[in-house]
RNA sequence: AGGGACGUAGCUCAAUGGUAGAGCAUCGGCCUUUUAAGCCGCUGGUUCAGGGUUCGAGUCCCUGCGUCCCUACCA
């Protein structure tokens, strides 16, 4: 007996904890039934422990095309034996040669096609969308084929048997036993057509993850990513580390936190939006490249491109500059190109997004913020009077409703955001570079013209992936740049925008001249994984909660 | 926040204002090389909720709830 059959006469349900049969849909009730006919077998329907398990995909590459051969020449040699001999007995026949690899599985069943005394069934796992079992009266144990018999869709199972290839060329797994790993008792979602609500595919996602395996190789690719970003800043000397997520002001961006409190000093905390102050008191202590993988909170909209809670990286390197990090962003945005591209089986070096045919492997282009507005707005940014009559004939507002009039580069941006970006090639990686310094208050401004702040910002198809900077590391500039950003705002935006003076006095104690970068690792994976929605590269991204 | 589309069986989807349907799944039967298995038979619905118009509403109107898309907002 196996480890997998239990000996008593229970069913292992406790009556009372049985939902009342009223509550519950007939769908659910018959896959109930159908549980009991499984401890009925004597058979635990949620399994136990199984050692020896391969992965489907590594069981299929197991087959042995000469064992097989072998093995099906003596059976036929056998039954030929027999029809000659009728009279001959067992130990008189040519011997059984079966040397074939005996595999040990499990997976959820996907299909399945009874033909009576011989069951097929297509397990799933992470490795493999289908993969065969026969389940014979003849070959398979009495309680395995027992099992088969009341297996419903969803199910999980455990096989093992020897290797085979059916007459349509198949490689099978001919069950010699059959075991339960869990029951399924929720109806699900059609067979082929999968789970297409994408309400529910979000809410629901450990159905949407086997119902559509698209959905867990996008999942195990975001891993896979991450991973080699951390195996490739490891090989370069960046060490990872933890910051603040609770923080007394959030600081590093400008967004709205999540207000939280802490009960045991009864004072207002924030979720951090970004972590970028934390890593430069690093550099300050002594760290000499560091980045932190790691979720920040921002409360804004949400959309196809917007999660609340995000992932991001944030690397700063000292005695770097805005080139050296970006350098390490295009290893990075490459390397991840290299892993999407083996694990989604795709030749060349290309991935698509959309229509796009995006090349990760030619050196991202370079342009910079002043050329590409020239090209767009046929005139030079610098001329601000121009661009402000721009701005008021393309019907953008150029002053407040006090009738304060914006900021000049401020009118600059928006024209830049609103033409310049389009002019951004999409399907080739660009760098645009040299953003002006008023608005990058944390970049340190150029040292030819510090009208120009050092920082660079990646854009691949359409969407902005990161911005990169030479840090500011004087700390009289950077507190002049806290105090005029304070300055001009309202009162709604005052009450989360604030003054992080201990930042300040760390810069006093002196942090190497440094470059830094933020990257949204969701976006990266929507590009390396074709996916055009956040939501799909997120395992539970956010949902509005049920009513009751 | 504004605009648009949508909400029908467990799932995927149909249904000029005129008897709510199909496929898959479920349930019963047959079948030892099937693979979207096949064949025979059965079952399945408060059409998101609540109002209204109408002889008659899944369909038209209003309100609410929810989802998706576009725009806006968002270093």
């Amino acid at each position: 007996m196996s480890e997998n059959t239990i000996t008593e006469t229970t069913n292992g349900h406790d009556e009372a904890h049985t939902p009342s049969s009223e509550d519950l849909h007939k769908l659910e009730l018959q896959r109930r039934t159908n549980r009991d006919a499984v401890s009925d077998l004597g058979l635990r329907p949620y399994g136990s422990r199984t050692p020896g398990l391969m992965d489907l995909i590594e069981a299929h590459n197991a087959y042995d095309e000469s064992s097989d051969k072998a093995n099906k020449e003596s059976v036929a040699a056998r039954k030929a034996f027999k029809k000659d001999n009728p009279d001959a007995s067992e130990d008189q026949q040519p011997a059984l040669v079966d040397d074939r690899p005996i595999v040990k599985v499990a997976g959820r069943v996907v299909l399945a096609r009874d033909n009576g005394k011989l069951v097929w069934l297509n397990l799933r796992d992470h490795s493999s969308e289908a993969f065969q079992i026969a389940v014979s009266k003849r070959d398979c144990d009495e309680q395995g084929f027992a099992l088969a018999k009341v297996l419903d869709m969803g199910d999980i199972v455990i096989a093992e048997g020897p290797l085979t290839k059916t007459n349509t060329g198949e490689v099978t797994c001919w069950a010699s036993s059959l075991r339960p790993g869990s029951k399924c008792l929720v109806p699900p979602p059609e067979k082929h057509a999968g789970l297409q609500d994408p309400e529910t595919r979000a809410r629901k996602r450990y159905i949407d993850m086997w119902a559509n395996p698209e959905t867990t190789r996008t999942l195990m690719l975001r891993s896979r990513i991450v991973s080699a970003i951390r195996r490739l800043l490891g090989e370069r000397g960046f060490v990872e580390v933890e910051t603040p997520m609770l923080q007394t002001q959030a600081g590093g961006a400008a967004a709205r936190p999540f207000l939280t409190h802490l009960n045991a000093l009864d004072i207002p905390l924030s979720l951090r939006i970004a972590p970028e102050l934390y890593l430069k008191r690093l550099l300050v202590g002594g760290m000499p490249r560091v980045y932190e993988i790691n979720r920040n909170f921002r409360n804004e909209g949400v959309d196809k491109r917007h999660n609340p809670e995000f992932t991001a990286i944030e690397l700063y390197e000292a005695f770097g500059d805005v080139e050296s990090v970006m350098d390490v962003t295009e290893a990075i945005v490459r390397e991840a190109s290299r892993v999407a591209r083996a694990e989604r089986g795709i030749e060349g070096t290309t991935l698509s997004y959309g229509d796009l045919e995006i090349d990760y492997e030619q050196p991202f282009l370079r342009v910079t913020y002043a050329e590409l507005f020239e090209k767009a707005l046929g005139f030079p940014m610098s001329d601000v009077g121009k661009a402000r009559a721009e701005a008021q004939k393309r019907g953008y507002k150029t002053k407040n409703e006090k009738g304060v009039e914006f900021d000049d580069l401020w009118v600059v941006n928006e024209l830049f955001e609103g033409f310049a970006e389009k002019l951004i090639d999409p399907a080739r990686p660009t760098w645009v570079m040299k953003y002006p310094a008023a608005l990058s208050p944390l970049t340190r401004p150029n040292e030819e013209d510090p009208s120009f702040a050092d920082r660079s910002d990646l854009f691949i198809a359409g969407m902005e992936i990161g911005p990169h900077y030479t840090e500011l590391n004087d700390p009289d500039v950077q507190e002049a740049k806290f105090r005029e950003q304070l300055s001009g705002i309202d009162d709604e935006e005052s009450t989360f925008r604030t003054f992080d003076e201990d930042f300040i006095e760390a810069l006093k104690v002196g942090m190497p001249p440094a470059g830094g970068m933020g990257l949204g690792i969701d976006r990266l994976v929507m590009l390396m994984s074709g996916k055009e929605t956040i939501r799909e590269v997120i395992p539970f991204p956010f949902v509005r909660p049920k009513q009751s």
